[in-house]
DNA sequence: CAAACTCTATACCGAATGGTATAATAACAA
DNA sequence: TTGTTATTATACCATTCGGTATAGAGTTTG
């Protein structure tokens, strides 16, 4: 593993243990076993070395999810696909989903929310397309892919949010539970 | 309105929109046109005025909560008060209620994390409890009742945080939605 | 070999951080 | 009036913050 690679793996770690803003410079590269010059020679600065660390693991999630979510006529399939593969990248990224997760959550004029945000909407459209799509076969959905999207994105995220506190597996029996919960919402 | 009251009121304002860690000392001294010293005398650390905002803000929600986790025999009934309490004091205090969810959220280690846990598990073990008493009716619930506690929280707090993006108000339907959601959850 | 480029270390910068020692002011009780 | 206590301001502290100027080393390219 060269120094860029460790840069970014250390700070992931301290970013997502303690938060963006309570890790200093100095306790990162400590962590990296190199120096500043160095740090700020592959991200030039603190907010780009966060950006940087996003980016690489946002990129993944958003390429799963992207294959995930497509509408083929079942909502219910569609939306089982997409919850398993939000819990299969939370289980395979720990460490980034929690940071992800934090920072989604994080006071909107903080820089952890809004390095994050731009990452949310591009999911979030993704799931909002599908909610679109269907409507066309459900015309009691028209008008609502904004709501429906945010509420079934905050399930899957309240549930991922118990699995890293330990309350729950997040197996498949739990995607049957939240799709149901959720279906129920919408149609009745 | 006295300093300290001035202080406090600054200071939650500024940790909710920007976060514990991002805001020092002299901004908050700033905003309440006090100095240095006088903030210390009040507060003794920057911790301290921390656990203070809290823990008036967060004494309000508890013994609200508290009044609506009831168990008479109705589970229904129960949660949709619990519900009820918890939107009314969301809406009435949008600026704290913010603040306690991105602290929530926030990485395990920080200091904000470790300033609301302990208020959160108070919070938790109160609805906990109801699940625990409607355990006795409903046999199947046993066991479970971190489990569903967990669940429902998470719940109550994702509409609330949809509600505070705009996407919804948190009107009565609302909390029938949620309700029957998370009904149909626990019972199929 | 020499020039150019990439990467990294020493040593430093000004500004901001959380926090405090000292003392003045004000209110109040004896 | 005098002593006491609570409250506030001036001025300061050591440390840490994010960031950088300079230059040495290693490798690649001409």
């Amino acid at each position: 593993m060269n120094n860029r690679e460790t840069i970014s793996k250390c700070a992931l770690e301290l970013f997502s243990k303690r938060g963006y803003d309570a890790v200093g410079i100095q306790e990162i590269i400590d962590a990296a076993g190199i120096t500043k010059p160095t740090l700020y020679h592959y991200f030039g600065s603190k907010e780009g070395l966060l950006k940087a660390v996003l980016q690489e693991h946002f990129d993944k999630l958003y390429s799963n999810i992207k294959k995930a979510a497509v509408y083929n006529g079942d909502v219910k399939t569609s939306l089982q696909t997409i919850i398993s593969a939000f819990f299969k990248f939370a289980k395979n990224n720990r460490t980034y989903y929690r940071m992800q997760l934090s920072m989604w959550f994080a006071p909107s004029e903080s820089d952890s929310n809004k390095a994050v945000s731009s990452h949310n909407a591009k999911l979030f459209s993704l799931i909002e397309d599908v909610f679109a799509a269907a409507a066309k076969d459900h015309g009691n959905m028209k008008g609502r892919q904004s709501l429906y999207a945010a509420t079934f994105l905050g399930m899957i995220n309240t549930y991922i949010g118990i699995f890293f506190n330990g309350y729950s597996d997040l197996d498949d029996k739990f995607v049957q539970t939240i799709l149901h919960q959720f279906m129920h919402g919408i149609f009745s």
